[in-house]
DNA sequence: TGTATTTTTGTGTACGTGCACAAAACTATA
DNA sequence: TATAGTTTTGTGCACGTACACAAAAATACA
């Protein structure tokens, strides 16, 4: 166990005094280059790993973090995502970080412009984007480029922006992995229902492109037989959708298994179990309190996790230590998938 | 974001000194009773929370702690476990721990007893063991119960035992997963090729036992038709099993699926490569290098982890966060378990 | 060369906790 | 009441880091 190297023993190799080193490590100027390189050379000869707990201890500054999301309610996907920004900030306890929460209505794109633009006037050190309007997301990272303020996606990431980092799920690989598992728990060649969001404002369209793109790319490459069926859903007329279902199942009799892309699986599988189709299989995204529900009850057999928790830690904790210690920085970070069973459900953790 | 309280707070509160709050958080005795029940008033109602990491900085005792486990390669199971471990003394680095690991090997019930006897009288603070042979395990714990030393076990418990904890997957749910999963992945009805370890010294029998059962209850609960076929196999000689694959596979013409419930599932699926039989569905535990390589190439179609990396890096934590904060103790520690497909296995963390 | 100004460097303190040691308050005994 | 011994209480330092401020060195300018 080689002894932990501090500050002071940096100075000493570079014979220069702590409070120099401090500088360097800071940047904070005032410093010849003499010194500065002297510095720096040492500290690429020893692996200087600052105590981060204890460096939070003396840390004057306050940091103004703001964090933009749809609304979300209790159990819901976007919860979870603030749960582990919270997480954060209580690891890091005696970091002094204002935190501000931005929501809007993911399916109202003039509520998300509303909030978007008092965004872009806001005062902060850093931003957290949980992305769904592509073009409003864009036009604020834009703003957000040229007021040099560092943002970080979570959920799922935008080509266009140049982010400090994103936290997100390969949704192409979940569509390949849904399509595995579906084929795999279905008969070869067997149909397969899947749920479809009847556009509203359109918003998560491009996570849902990858992850179908992904799944009929797996069907593809398998020369598979199975046929994809289409179920219509709305998300605005909630009591429309056991309409679309019951005229969906009328219409096809031979469903033995379906997805569901989106978090809102236990809508479907509430109508199945309502109406004696256990037979079914089913596959869904997220563990929202509902899906938890139905797995633990059986009418979901494969849930998908893309650790929302995680995404919100990890995308707050890189925020603080790129702020304040300077850490470098991971820009794409792929999360993992949780494949979830009655079995392992009860298991589950977070964090 | 309400204040955090701190010792001196307390201090302030009770009417005493910071010293004496000191005392009192540590049991280090001489405090007058008085001052003992006026701090103990003030600690009920604020909730403190001591900052670890400051604690530890400060802290002056070395901790002795003795890990005991089969041996292990590298990529295997155990090394995983060792892995969390150092994970542990890696985030604590300025708790002063030496870190004593006791190897037997885990088909040679000698070995293992030479080991336990030098850790029945080695002098440490507490003890990790990475439980195998049953009857040996508990004659080592009520030795640790004698002299009063602290234990927790990985991988498995032992009902006899008086733990501190014990982290571990819920072996009996391993089983019921697994049933799940191949019934899910095979045409009803199926034969299940199941990989039987040739009793040796006969190890980690138990665990085996509470899997097997889990399985065999899925079944019968589940009242599927499938029979289960045995598939003999040899640790101690290795170059057997080529020749027992081979004869299984004679005289079984019809087996779509395999389960291993251990972690040699790689043997049996290079074997099913080697011989063209892709069509097989496999089903194995622990993400060892090669069975992590078997999923990438598609050999193995799901893997289990029971988070070996976690469980060791827990185990420590608590172990550290008792002794020294005295910090209460969870003792039933059930981990996560992991689904792997070749979609998600480049996504997973062990962390 | 001397003084003012700027740049560079070093020192000291705070943060929250553990622990050693000194100080104070009791208790026992003559 | 004085003295010695014991228990209880308070104080101060160390840990590693950030940061303010003082000190020193370098530079500019008369």
């Amino acid at each position: 166990m080689d002894k932990k190297i501090r500050i002071k023993d940096i100075a000493r190799m570079a014979g220069v005094s702590a409070g120099t080193v401090d500088r360097v490590l800071h940047n904070r100027g005032n410093v010849s280059d003499d010194a500065r390189i002297a510095v720096e050379k040492i500290i690429e000869q020893v692996d200087y790993r600052p105590n981060m707990h204890v460096s939070s201890l003396s840390l004057k500054r306050r940091y103004k973090i703001a964090v933009t999301t749809p609304q979300y309610s209790s159990g819901a996907y976007w919860e979870s995502i603030h749960n582990g920004i919270k997480h954060t900030l209580d690891e890091y306890e005696n970091i002094k970080v204002e935190y501000h929460v931005f929501t809007y209505n993911q399916y109202d794109i003039y509520s998300c412009r509303e909030v978007f633009e008092k965004i872009s006037r806001f005062e902060m050190d850093a931003l957290i984007i949980g992305t769904t309007f592509r073009e409003e997301t864009i036009k604020l990272c834009s703003k957000m480029d040229e007021r040099q303020i560092p943002y970080i996606f979570v959920d799922s990431s935008v080509d266009e922006c140049k982010p400090l980092a994103f936290f997100s799920a390969d949704h192409y690989m979940v569509g390949r992995l849904i399509a595995n598992l579906i084929t795999s728990i279905t008969p070869k060649g067997s149909n397969i229902g899947l749920l479809q969001a009847v556009r509203t404002g359109d918003s998560s369209a491009y996570t849902t492109i990858l992850r179908k793109k992904g799944f009929t790319d797996y069907l593809s490459e398998m020369k598979s037989m199975n046929q994809v069926l289409k179920i219509p859903f709305s998300v605005s007329q909630p009591e429309d959708n056991e309409r679309h279902l019951s005229h969906f199942f009328k219409n096809h009799k031979n469903v033995p298994g379906i997805v569901v892309m989106n978090s809102r699986g236990s809508i479907v599988s509430d109508y199945l179990y309502n109406n004696n189709m256990d037979n079914v299989k089913m596959i869904c995204m997220d563990l929202t309190t509902p899906n938890i529900e139905a797995v633990k009850k059986g009418h979901i057999d494969l849930l998908i996790g893309q650790g929302p928790e995680y995404q919100g830690f990890y995308a707050m904790k890189t925020l603080l230590e790129y702020l304040i210690f300077k850490k470098p920085v991971t820009i794409q970070n792929f999360v993992q998938l949780d494949i979830i069973t009655k079995e392992t459900v009860d298991y589950y953790k977070s964090f």
